[in-house]
DNA sequence: CTGGAAAGCGCC
DNA sequence: AAAGGGCGCTTTCCAG
């Protein structure tokens, strides 16, 4: 090994000459803290916060370009480092990293800069052609971690020591081998370049920008939420007969099966305690009042403990905004999915959850703009099956529950009742899912004879449906894998497993994901042409959230005629699918009260 | 005291 | 026996 230290130009153009032949790789960090006593600590003390200076935070860097060297640096406010930060905007020297957006904020971090890549301060990293972690991602996305300890580990059986210039050299290796798997597996380097590389610096700048919370009125929530848990849990302690702790399902479960004696949940309790989920309270409810009030004390504490009180722990002291994390490599199907917090959870079902919605809020001047697109998985199955019944229904706009509803139920349109056409929503999507009688059947409360019933009469009026899930059935058989239009892979393993139990989950996977996963890749492709769209012609609106089939825009006031028409024709026209796809635009204040 | 499993539940 | 796809967060509980 010759890991050293980069000290002088000369070196560093010696580097850059070597370049031009081979790639330069980089492993970009934080510095480690060098006290050694506060990295533990996991919310930076807030005198701290003020005491720091945007334009001079420190970052640990390394560059490799041959096997087995690299040259370690400390980019501060040295001239030199002038000199490494021109080598890292400059588009036209390649490089290769590991996880490209947290590189990109970890400098902007540095630099101070907001935007990350508009003309006012361009990208203060450019020319990244190799991200070891999205070729990790895409060759198997089922793993649940694509770090670059993991990723050594499994490729190479290497075990990293945590030294920043051993991380440069190996991302140079990775990214030599696994660019090389990429390009060698039909339609993947293409999902690569044109979907999830570009897709980076978008979700950079979405993290950056964050969201604006009401702190204040989440307050208000809070001590609210607080009397009505308090005033529940007397209620149920009341009816027990005894104080207990509610949040507890064991001690729940004693209370209610054995103290009191209600009827134990059919087929539940798969271990050795009673569940004492949501469908089994609500079946309890009919015998007894204590069921309501815990599933009324449940709710409360959810919302309370997820949202209320979480959401301004995460408000960041600079911005005075919540700033999520994207995970671009964290599903099996091609969504995103987002951390600390999760903002593509936010409740919306019940009245009370959308009032935690409407803490979102949009900046003075400006409003928020969601859009989202309308049963996209649905529109997908319809594209994929030729199914002409349902490619018809959507290309005439007909409401596709109620159609459900009457060719399964019998029933003529005119007379469906929204309890038909409930029941008929919950059919075609227990057909995205992979359906089967006994989760239909559960689902409706009804018996598994007429959900097979059901099930089995969808697939007599939908027949290209059926077709198309033989198809996709027996291609998994063969591949042992799975593929979205755009080629995103997915393994399936266990398609011809003799265990019937994987082999039925290995099924519903099959077919769910390439309707999942396409629409992950439909709903990329748009946020791209949107962002585009947004610099090219100078907008000040920035998307903000992304939450699988909606988008969410911070609009100033001015441009929201502009961004209505932008987002939605975006949306729709991302690819010429044999149905239309529509989307739904709504405008307000805040996340909840949208027209 | 910490880490992890299990249960439960918020979203698409 | 298990029995609809994909996530992340909070709480409880227990082992080390």
């Amino acid at each position: 090994m010759e890991y050293g230290e980069l000290n002088s130009e000369p070196q560093l153009e010696a580097l850059l000459k070597l370049a031009g032949k081979h790639q330069l790789a980089l492993a970009i960090c934080a510095p480690v803290a060098s006290t050694g006593n506060e990295e533990k600590d996991d919310e930076p003390e807030l005198p701290l916060l003020n005491v720091r200076q945007p334009g001079r935070d420190p970052v640990e860097l390394s560059i490799a370009v041959e096997e087995n060297k690299a040259l370690s640096f400390r980019l501060g406010d040295s001239a030199l480092s002038r000199r490494v930060e021109k080598m890292l905007v400059d588009e036209s020297i390649p490089k290769s990293v590991h996880d490209y957006k947290s590189a990109l904020r970890l400098l902007a971090r540095r630099t101070g800069t907001r935007t990350l890549g508009n003309e006012s301060s361009p990208s203060p990293l450019a020319g990244v052609r190799d991200d070891v972690m999205l070729f990790s991602y895409l060759l198997n996305p089922t793993y649940s971690s694509h770090s670059l300890a993991e990723v050594a580990l499994r490729r190479f059986n290497l075990q990293l020591s945590g030294m920043i210039a051993e991380a440069a050299d190996v991302t140079l290796r990775l990214g030599r081998v696994l660019r090389t798997e990429v390009e060698g597996e039909i339609g993947l380097i293409n999902v690569y370049e044109t979907i999830d590389l570009p897709l980076v610096p978008v979700l950079a700048r979405m993290e950056a920008a964050g969201v604006k919370i009401d702190t204040a009125a989440l307050a208000r929530m809070s001590v609210q939420l607080e009397k009505q848990c308090d005033a529940r849990s007397k209620e149920i302690h009341g009816l027990a007969g005894e104080e207990f702790n509610v949040n507890s399902p064991r001690q729940l479960g004693e209370v209610l099966f054995n103290k009191l004696g209600l009827p134990k949940p059919v087929k539940y309790g798969k271990g050795k305690t009673i569940s004492t989920a949501v469908d089994v309270l609500e079946d309890l409810a009919v015998e007894h009042e204590i069921a309501r009030k815990v599933l009324d004390f449940r709710q409360l504490s959810k919302l309370k403990s997820t949202y209320v009180d979480s959401l301004p722990n995460l408000v960041d002291a600079e911005t005075g905004r919540v700033h999520t994390t994207f995970n671009p490599v964290g599903t099996a199907t091609g969504r995103l999915s987002s951390t600390n917090p999760n903002l593509q959870n936010i409740p919306i079902r019940t009245e009370l959850g959308r009032e935690i919605r409407s803490a979102f809020i949009a900046e003075a001047g400006n409003v928020l703009l969601s859009a989202d697109y309308s049963q996209i998985e649905l529109r997908l199955l319809a594209h994929f099956s030729d199914d002409p019944l349902l490619v018809e229904a959507y290309r005439r706009g007909d409401d596709i529950h109620q159609l459900t509803a009457s060719e399964v139920f019998g029933v003529p349109p005119m007379l469906i009742t929204a309890e038909h056409r409930g029941r008929a929503k919950a059919v075609n999507f227990g057909i995205v899912y992979g359906i089967s009688p006994f989760g239909l059947a559960a689902q409706l409360g009804i018996d598994q004879k007429e959900a097979k019933k059901y099930i089995e009469t969808y697939f007599d009026r939908y027949r290209g449906v059926r077709a198309f899930i033989e198809r996709v059935l027996d291609e998994t058989r063969r591949e042992q894998r799975v593929r979205t239009l755009f080629g995103r892979i997915r393994p399936i393993p266990d398609i011809n497993s003799k265990n019937a139990n994987m082999r039925g989950f290995a099924e519903r996977t099959a077919v769910n994901t390439p309707l999942q996963g396409t629409a992950a890749d439909v709903i990329k492709l748009a946020m791209l042409k949107i962002d585009a769209e947004l610099s090219r012609r100078k907008l000040r609106s920035h998307m903000t959230l992304q939450v699988h089939d909606e988008l969410v825009f911070e609009v100033p006031e001015k441009e929201v005629d502009t961004m209505r028409e932008l987002v939605s024709e975006h949306m729709q026209n991302v690819y010429p699918f044999k149905v239309p796809l529509v989307v739904d635009v709504g405008v307000g204040q805040n996340w909840r009260d949208l027209d």
